[in-house]
DNA sequence: CTTGCCCACTCGTCTATACGAGTATGCCTG
DNA sequence: CAGGCATACTCGTATAGACGAGTGGGCAAG
């Protein structure tokens, strides 16, 4: 039971001002960063700190709980305390809802997941009406109904993003973009043949913290925030034709822009 | 010391096999989320929690931790626990660097901060000579050496945004650009000035939970995430002239693209 | 060899207590 | 009336202990 990781963690300083816990999980930080704790090692477990530092439990676990809501490291029950290791990343490019990418029939999400070598799968995959909410019945030109398209993306089996589509009922209705599946190219390809030529994409981007419904919706570890992006299609006329309201899982994400300069 | 908020939160459910903290979270969050404590509003103290449900306090602390890494609510020392107030938001629009817009001479900051009837700040100031970090070499095209400009941005006194511009030596030593103040319009416009017409914008966009360091600069209340913005600035040559690395407190911001649908 | 159980070790939840430190209020003093 | 102090109330830090629950390895029985 002596120090099973020698060296690695140093002592605390008693004159300091600065609180136990937190000296604690300075060093255990510093640790981290410096590569003595690597993606995935395990740290000592919490009796193994409370040996090693001569503190109470509750104080050691105050220490692994700041570096959980910093997102350094994840505790599993029964199993130990672990360095969390980073996720690959999907890249967004702006460039992902350009025509010739429409035009070649899969979907954006699909398209890109294969192209890193990941294995992609679309779930709980929900289509209905319903009564929008303010804020996207503004975006979209006040409907009193919308056609609601809920999916979930899971990337190599880990859910990433969840999206809902928001279309006005009257362009929507009995077509297929009202179908669990709308075909090739996705609903974007059905607005064009429609008639609805796309002209641009508003897109807005927030992060916070998840509400607990996503924490369980994307699994995700504490620590992690999430990217919500809703994104605005108009038509050559002017005419908002649909909101989509995307929530991300921050750490399995990079979006990407390019914009001209002048 | 009878309950202070009448009907307010409920009772806990014995036979819930969900823990006692959880529910008691459960319990405040959704008056959060009904209205019933509204932004800036007190919650009930500690002592008055361990009244109500009859546990002790720690398990109330704990509680009140999870509001907290969520963002819900602020507490303050010798004060209590506040639900934590929406701070008013900046739009940063992805036209602020168009050219239209250096041509008035103010920063872009300043300009979007006054039309938003902001009193805004910039300190921090530092201007100087060092060796690029390997991420930032890469995307200038590995130059041995960088000027760095860091500055930090406040918004009605609240710091808001730190951000480092890095430029080539070779592109940035002995001109304005190495001034403290470059002069009106910024750094792009003493770029164009010399020769170097800009072409595009690169921005990638990544969110995470702010390091130790980044919630001071920042003042970040915890349950606050950053957003991690890279900018590449190329020129018509289709040289990379500057790397621009902010990072934004999450809550202070909606970034906001438009994007062309061809 | 395989199955199943037990046990040791891990983190999760909860209690009870103590003292320290920051804040606000009101009273007392000058 | 002004200033300062006492006090009560707030959250912050830390201890010690108890039991529960998930995991994994080893041992024993089949």
């Amino acid at each position: 039971m002596a120090a099973l990781s020698p060296g690695v963690l140093g002592a605390l300083d008693p004159t300091s001002d600065r609180a136990v816990f937190r000296q604690i999980a300075d060093q255990i930080r510093e640790a981290i960063d410096k590569g003595r704790f690597k993606e995935g090692d395990k740290l000592p477990s919490e009796a193994e700190l409370v040996e090693h530092y001569g503190v109470s439990r509750m104080t050691v676990r105050n220490s692994l709980s700041i570096l959980q809501t910093e997102g350094l490291v994840v505790s599993e029950h029964g199993r130990g305390v672990f360095v969390r290791p980073r996720p690959p990343v999907r890249r967004l490019a702006s460039d992902r809802f350009a025509r010739r990418h429409r035009e070649q029939g899969k979907s954006a999400f699909i398209v890109e997941a294969e192209a890193a070598g990941s294995k992609s799968e679309v779930d709980s995959l929900e289509v209905g009406e319903e009564r929008p909410s303010q804020d996207i019945a503004a975006r979209l030109g006040s409907p009193r109904r919308v056609l609601a398209r809920r999916r979930r993306y899971l990337l190599d089996g880990r859910p990433v993003e969840f999206a809902t589509s928001y279309l006005p009922l009257d362009l929507a209705r009995n077509t297929p973009i009202a179908q669990p599946n709308p075909g090739p190219g996705g609903i974007y390809a059905r607005l064009e043949e429609m008639g609805h030529r796309l002209d641009h994409f508003d897109e807005e981007i927030k992060a916070r913290m998840p509400t607990p419904q996503e924490v369980r919706t994307l699994r995700l570890a504490s620590g992690v925030p999430v990217i919500h992006l809703i994104r605005t299609a108009y038509d050559t006329e002017g005419r908002a034709v649909e909101v989509c309201d995307t929530v991300m899982a921050a750490d399995a994400y990079v979006l990407a822009y390019q914009l001209p300069a002048n």
